[in-house]
DNA sequence: GTTGGTGCAAATAGTTTGCATGTGC
DNA sequence: GCACATGCAAACTATTTGCACCAAC
């Protein structure tokens, strides 16, 4: 039994297109999708395909690098490093910009439903949906049009 | 400018396709993804098309009359009758079986996300994942082979 | 040198759409 | 009768895969 790699995620083959999607997703504010992962790689590296991208994506998510989200309104998913805090996502509605935020009362919910169900929870996911301070005035004074 | 349909959502031209959708979600028992609704709807109406599914799915979702869930393992949106009590959802990976839950939990953690980042939340997508009582069982005590 | 990663193109899955026809009100 | 829903097939988007070739260790 192989007894490498059991906390530190190894990158096996350290190709250089692997670490180039690395990079670009450790440099990444934030969110990125399969396509625009892509996009900013072609950008470093025109050889690389679309095929690699994803199946990179695979490889990290398994080696646990990366988290993986999906928002309702979307058809793909979205990946970023994983960090050492927890946080979920408030998705604006009206600009589309995704805000973090990590709460306490999280923690409890999940101590919460681990006990009542009897249920070990592995992952949670949490995205909330409406509008940011910005939208909400163009939102709300005028008549609903939303 | 209209007045209808400001309360109860109307099935405007009400289509025998139309209602023969809307009775099915309304039966089943928790969630139902396109295709299984377009499976089950087949049996009562034959001639049924996917298209006309989805296109329903969508007018449902406009009227708000069902809820759209998006599980991160799966390709494909699940929906279901939007209900009164609001409730989310435990994903097992061991037997794939959903559990609803609640809590009030949630109900604080919403209002504590709306003051402190002056956000108007709109829709809570809340997943979890993990095992559940009985998947639980066979996962802990062997070795992690997960 | 072997194992496994890569690029390409084709395949697949889920969903949407154009168009001619049919149906509810 | 008109507006809009439907069925069909084709289009589209996101993702996966088979295969020949290439790179890391």
């Amino acid at each position: 039994m192989r007894i490498s790699c059991m906390r530190t995620a190894n990158i096996r083959p350290a190709t250089s297109q692997r670490k180039l999607l690395l990079s670009v997703i450790r440099e990444a504010k934030g969110l990125l999708d399969a396509k625009e992962l892509y996009r900013r790689a072609s950008e470093r590296d025109a050889s690389i395909s679309l095929a690699t991208v994803y199946r990179n994506l695979r490889f990290f998510k398994e080696q646990e690098l990366i988290n993986e989200r999906h928002f309702g309104h979307t058809r793909s998913c979205c990946y970023e490093m994983k960090r050492s805090g927890e946080h979920y996502h408030l998705v604006c509605r009206g600009c589309g910009h995704v805000i973090e935020f990590g709460s306490p009362l999280i923690h409890r919910l999940v101590a919460e439903i681990r006990r009542k169900n009897d249920f070990a929870v592995t992952r949670v996911e949490l995205c909330l949906e409406g509008y940011c301070h910005d939208c909400k005035k163009e939102e709300k004074p005028s008549s609903k049009v939303a």
